[in-house]
DNA sequence: AATGAATGAGAGTTCATTCAT
DNA sequence: GATGAATGAACTCTCATTCAT
C-alpha cells in the first residue's frame, strides 16, 4: 500500500507537472495571439508536444482556458488572502491586498489582458467568466473581503452610506477595470504610479478617512483638494 | 434640379435605412452570439435579406461591425454634448453628461456588453476599438470633457492634486468599466440606482466638494462614517 | 408597310449598335482583367449600362463573349477575303493573307491573347472555340484556303508530299502559335519583323520554291541566307 | 544512425508518394473539368481524402497547381535531356528530343492540354507559367538547346540567317502551338504520323540540309541556303 | 427598355478534434 | 501515453443572374 500510494503521488505530480507546462504554453501563445488566433497546434509546438497530446490533458480548447483561468484566480487569490493576513487594520488589509494584487498583475500581464477582452463566451465581468474551482476561490475570497470591508465600517474607517456588499462591488468593478486598461496599454503605469492612482480612487470611493498612521499617504489632509 | 436633389435625398434616405437595418441586425445577432459566434447567414436572416446583400453595404464582417461602433460613438458623443449643453455649471455638465449616458446605456445594452468584450482586434480600452469616424468622435467629445473639468479645476470644485487628463481617464475608465461590469449582467441595477452608484463614485473620484443639496459629500458631516 | 419596315430598319440598327457597343466592352474588360475575373458589373460599368441591361442583349456572360469571338473571326475572315482577292497567284494570296491577318492581329491584340488563352471552355485550338456563326465562318475561310493551297499545289508551287488539308492545319497551327506567343509577350516584334519571321516559316514549311517573280521578296535568291 | 536515417528516407517517401497521389488526382480533375471548374472538394475525392487534407500539402489551389507544372517541367526536361544524350550528331540530339518529347505528350496529353488553356494566371507562352524550379528546369533545358543549335549551325548542318535564339524560340513556339493543338482533339494524329509532321515542319524551318535518308525535302538542293 | 439591388449557391480555406499507429 | 496526419463541418466572401420597379 505505502508502494502504491508513492508511486500515485509521483504519478499524479508528473499529471500536474504536465497540466502546467500545458497552461503556460497555451497562456504564451493566447498572449500572443488572442484567444480565437490561438490554434491548439501553435499551442502544441509550444509546449513541446503533438497536438492531439493536448486532448489527453484537456478535453478542448475552451476547457483548456478554463484550466489558464482557474490557475491564476487560485493563485491570486492565495496571495491575496496571504498579502491580507499580515497585517490586522481592515482598511490596510485592504492596501496590503492592492498591493499585492498590482504585484501579480505586473507579472500576468498577458492573463489580465486576455482575460478582459478574449473570453470565449465573451463575458465582461469577472464572475461570469469563471467556472468550478476557479469560481468557488473568487466567491470564497470576496466573502472574506466582504467580511473585511465590514469591519472597517463597524469601525467607522469607511462610509456607511452604502451597504458593504456594494463597496466590494466598486472595489472589484473599479479594480478590474483600471487593469484591463492597463492590460490593453503599451506602456502602463509604472508599479509605484499604479499604487498611487488605484488605491487613490479605492480611497476615495470607499471614503476612506485620513489614514494618520500611513506612511505612504501622499499629502496631509487627504487625497484630494 | 429640384425634382433631382429631392430624388438624390430619398435615395440617400433609403441607403441609410437599409444600412440601419443591417447594423440593427448584426448587433442583435452578435449580442445573442457573440462576434466571433455571430454569423453572416444569421445577420442575413435576421435583418430578412440575403447573406449577399449584407456585402452591398459592407466589405466585410468586420467593417459591419465597424460600422456599429461608429454609429452608436457617434450617438452617444451627439446626446452627450446635448446633454452638457443644458447646464452652465461644470459640474453639472459632468453630471449631466453622467445621467445622459446611462440613459443611452439603458436603451442599448446590447451595445455596451458587446463592444467591452467582443471587439474582434480583442482590445480592452475603449479608444483602441475605434476607428476613423468613431475614433474622431470619441476624441473630441473627450477633448470637450477635460475642457469642462480643468473649467472645475480652476473654479475650485474638483481636487487638483491630479491632472485633468489623469481625471478624464479615470472618469473614462470607471464609467466604462461599470457600464461593462452591468452590461454583462442578467439584472443590472435600475436606471435610479445606477445613478446614484456611479455619479457617487465619481464625485468621489473627482474629489468633488459638497454640492449644496448633497447627502453623499465625504466631507465632514459626511455621508460615510 | 413601307412605313413598318423603315421603322423596323431603324430599329435593328439601333440594336446592332448596343450589341457592338457591349461587346467592345467586354474585350475591354476582359483584355485587362481575363475572363474568368472580368465581371458583368465592370462590363456593363465599362459600357456605360446596368448589369442587368446586358441579359437583354445576351442569355448569359458565355454568350456575350462567343459574340465577342463571332465578331472577331467574321471581321477577320472578310478582311483576309479581300487582301486574297487583290492578287492572282496563290503564293501570293497566302501571303497577301498573311500582311493581313498580322495587320488585324496588331490592332486587336486584346483578342487574341484572350480567346489564345482564356476561352472559358478552356480548348487550345482555334475551332472548339468557335460557335454557330464563327465557326462557319472559320470553316469557309479554311476551305476557301484548301482550294488556293491546292491550286498551288498544281501549280507546282508547293510542296506536295503532303497533303493540302495538312498544310491547311499547319498554316492555321503555326500562325496561331505564333501569334498566342505575340499576343502574351509584352513587346512583340514589329509588324515588319512579324512578317518576315512568320511568313519566312510558313515559306519553308509550305515548300515555296524561288518567289522569282515577287515584289515582296527582301533579297534576291531566297529568304534564307 | 542508420536507423534514423533509413527512417526519415521512408518518411521523406511517403510524403513524396502523397504528393503524387494528390498531384495525379488535381490532374485527373483538372483534365476533365479545367482549372476553373475543377474544385477542391473533387480533387479530394478523386484523391480518396478530405479536402482539408490538400491543405496540408499544398497552400492553395494555385499551388497544388505549380506543383503539378513543376512536376511535369522537371520529367520532361529530365527525360528530353536523357535522350538527346543519345545521340552524338546535333541535328540528330534534336531529333531525338522530339521523339521523345512526342512520347511524353502521348502519355500525358492531359497536361498540356490543361497547361496551354487553363493557366490560372491565363498566359499564353510557356514561360509565363512557370514558377521558380520549373522555370529553373525550363531556362535550363533551353540554354542547352540552344548551345545544340549553334554547334550545328557552326557545322553547317541548319540555316544560319537567322540567330541560334531566333531558331529556338521558333522550336519552341511551334512545337507548343503543335501540341496545344493536339491536345485539344479529340483525336490526334498517331504517334508516327506526329512525328512525321512535326520534325517535318521544324527540320523546314530550322533549314537542315538533306539527311541521307529524308524522303520529305521537297525539291533539290533546298529552299534555303 | 432599362435599371441595379437583391439573390443564393457555391467557392476556397481553416482548424478543433479524432484515432490508427 | 504520445503522436500528428487526417478529418470535414463551417466559415467568410464572390458574382452571374434575376426581377420588381
Amino acid at each position: 500500500m505505502n508502494d502504491r500510494s508513492s508511486r500515485r503521488t509521483f504519478k499524479q505530480r508528473q499529471k500536474e507537472a504536465c497540466l502546467a507546462v500545458l497552461v503556460e504554453a497555451a497562456e504564451t501563445v493566447i498572449y500572443r495571439e488572442g484567444y480565437h488566433q490561438a490554434h491548439m497546434q501553435q499551442i502544441a509546438r509550444e509546449a513541446g508536444c503533438a497536438a492531439g497530446t493536448l486532448y489527453l490533458y484537456f478535453k478542448s480548447k475552451e476547457e483548456l482556458y478554463q484550466a489558464m483561468v482557474t490557475r491564476h484566480t487560485e493563485a491570486i487569490t492565495d496571495q491575496l488572502r496571504v498579502a491580507m493576513a499580515t497585517k490586522r487594520d481592515p482598511v490596510e488589509q485592504l492596501k496590503a491586498k492592492t498591493v499585492s494584487l498590482l504585484d501579480y498583475f505586473n507579472r500576468h500581464r498577458a492573463y489580465f489582458r486576455v482575460s478582459f477582452t478574449e473570453a470565449p463566451g465573451g463575458r465582461a465581468d469577472i464572475k461570469s467568466n469563471l467556472r468550478d474551482r476557479a469560481l468557488k476561490a473568487y466567491l470564497e475570497f470576496k466573502k472574506h473581503e466582504l467580511a473585511t470591508i465590514k469591519r472597517a465600517q463597524k469601525q467607522g474607517l469607511l462610509r456607511t452610506d452604502l451597504p458593504a456588499e456594494e463597496l466590494v462591488e466598486f472595489v472589484h468593478g473599479t479594480t478590474a477595470s483600471t487593469l484591463a486598461r492597463w492590460s490593453a496599454q503599451t506602456s502602463p503605469p509604472r508599479p509605484a504610479a499604479q499604487l498611487r492612482y488605484l488605491w487613490g480612487f479605492l480611497q476615495a470611493g470607499l471614503g476612506i478617512r485620513n489614514e494618520k498612521e500611513s506612511g505612504t499617504r501622499n499629502g496631509k489632509g487627504n487625497g484630494h483638494r
